[in-house]
RNA sequence: GGCGGUGUAGCUCAGUUGGUUAGAGCAGUGGAAUCAUAAUCCACGUGUCCGGGGUUCGAGUCCCUGCACCGCUACCA
């Protein structure tokens, strides 16, 4: 087992704002990064933004910007994003950077010849939108958007041969080497690949794509198709052109590389992207966790709905240590879950302010009345089921452990009524009893990290080895 | 159409290989307590476990069937 661990979040096109769908996205896998790290794992944090798309292009000609302007100034957004929400990134990639770009090609280069080989690309195609069309989306062969007539192109394109790798793919995951976690994701693409897979194209030609794109290795005429250039991120971002320290130390040596994804490219992660790999003789992640989707009060988040909503607005208002329980505690990981402000306001005077917060503030009047002092303590260990949880990226799960600790604490406090203690001048007694309550804060102060590193700090400073209590602000004051 | 999944208390969901009175959290009602952010603690659920058949001594849990919703079904980060 190596000490260290790879974890990344896709990367997301930046013709729009980021919104809570990948605010949520980060979250997780910051959880995924600081749990690894937590249990002493050396671990590399990736997220990013993928550019090289004809999207951008367009977006960037809408408002009368050159493409490297748009994306040079959405980018701004996204990495606004990290701080906001305390994302602990080591590293952050762009895709039209040239460490990618190089990257991307040199993946090109070192696959397999005989798994590259250019094929005629037909289509139906809108010259308004420069884009293919399938037959089912083009009524009357008419384009959906314009509502023109579709003209029949044919391109020359690369394709890479998805074809042979049918039972190496099916290998990697039956057994497990790939996880792909949850198990309903799993199967999904199980029988995907049962069902026969065909060749993908992973180029395009340089007119199509509006001149943006990376080069295709040898031939000026063609720029990778963006999903195969985008996969390539997790690797180019380890300096794969220089087959460097980091790349040894996070991937070729390392025993846990994780990607955290949304379900709609499940495919990508968990049949293109290892089948690339396996053609360059490099190895496929060893888990893909895949998390659903959030909607907004029960309607799916979309910009003609007018309900898009900015994460940073939502930290403002609430807290990013109250947005990261709350995606992470109230939301499924794996199922589609719902953002409601009312919920979030019920979720978040329950556990946070009226449970956790509360009795912090309790532990920290009694002591400072008392006139305590912590003890040094060990590092404590985790409740029942809290690592099991996080293996299978049960974070809410995990989450419930330790708010069980609270409760229990809670319990404690009105079987044993320590003000009674202090009254009576049983000082001996409301030591020990303290001692108790703050062993059982410190596993939730130091098992919290993960989630809401900011909480779990302020817990710890709360009640310090050697150091008086000293009653502070309240951890969550109670929102109206 | 094909494959897969879901449907359990007002809400969000747990329910191992079928086994006693079906659970948790939140919300609600009543009480206790006063260290605390009117927070906390205790007590309280007559739920057609989607409908209908069936297997079984016994089914939320297995089989068949009907209904509703969802996912995947090839180039959408």
């Amino acid at each position: 087992m190596s000490n260290t661990a790879f974890v990344s979040t896709a990367i997301p096109y930046v013709n729009a704002k980021p919104h809570v769908g990948f605010a949520f996205e980060l979250v997780q896998a910051d959880a995924v990064a600081r749990y690894l790290r937590l249990i002493g794992r050396d671990c590399f944090f990736l997220t990013g933004t993928d550019e090289n798309s004809l999207k951008n292009v367009r977006a960037a000609a809408e408002e009368g910007l050159t493409t490297r302007e748009l994306c040079d100034r959405n980018t701004e957004f996204f990495k606004a994003l990290l701080p906001g929400l305390n994302i602990s990134n080591t590293e952050f990639i762009r895709t039209s950077s040239e460490l990618h770009t190089r990257g991307a090609q040199e993946l090109w280069s070192r696959t397999k010849p005989e798994d590259i080989y250019k094929k005629h690309y037909s289509g139906l195609y809108c010259v308004g939108c420069e884009d293919f069309y399938s037959e089912k989306e083009a009524e009357d062969g008419k384009c959906p958007e314009h509502k023109t007539p579709l003209e029949h192109v044919e391109e020359e394109n690369y394709f890479f041969r998805l074809s042979s790798y049918e039972e190496k793919l099916l290998e990697l995951i039956e057994s497990d080497r790939m996880r792909i976690v949850p198990a309903s994701k799993r199967n999904e693409t199980l029988s995907f690949i049962r069902g026969g897979l065909l060749d993908f194209s992973i180029s395009r030609s340089r007119k199509r794509a509006g001149d943006w794109g990376i080069p295709v290795p040898g031939d000026a005429d063609q720029v990778m198709y963006v999903w195969y250039d985008a996969l390539a991120n997790y690797l180019t971002a380890l300096e794969l052109t220089d087959n460097s320290e980091r790349l040894k130390k996070y991937w070729l040596e390392c025993d846990k590389r994780i990607h955290c994804i949304g379900k709609g490219i499940n495919r990508f992660h968990t049949v293109y992207w290892p089948a690339i790999l396996m053609s360059v003789e490099l190895p496929a992640p060893t888990e893909v966790f895949i998390h659903g989707y959030l909607t907004m009060n029960g309607q799916k988040i979309s910009k003609s709905l007018g309900n898009v909503i900015d994460p940073l607005v939502q930290v403002e208002h609430f807290g990013v240590e109250a947005v990261r329980y709350f995606l992470l505690r109230a939301i499924s990981p794996f199922e589609d879950g719902d953002y409601s402000e009312s919920r979030f306001h019920d979720v978040f005077n329950a556990d946070l302010a009226n449970n956790l917060g509360n009795l912090a503030r309790r532990i920290e009047t009694i002591g400072e009345k008392a006139g305590h002092v912590p003890k040094p303590a060990a590092t404590p260990e985790a409740p029942e089921g809290y690592h099991e949880a996080m293996e299978d990226y049960r974070f809410h799960d995990a989450m419930a452990a330790l708010w069980a600790v609270a409760t229990n604490l809670n319990q404690r406090i009105e079987k044993v009524k320590p003000w009674a203690l202090q009254k009576e001048g049983k000082k001996d007694e409301l030591a020990v009893f303290l001692d108790e309550m703050i062993a059982g804060l410190g596993i939730i102060g130091h098992w919290l990290t993960p989630f809401m590193p900011g909480t779990a700090e302020r817990l710890q400073s709360m009640f310090k080895e050697g150091k008086a209590i000293k009653r502070g602000d309240p951890l969550f004051p109670r929102l109206k």
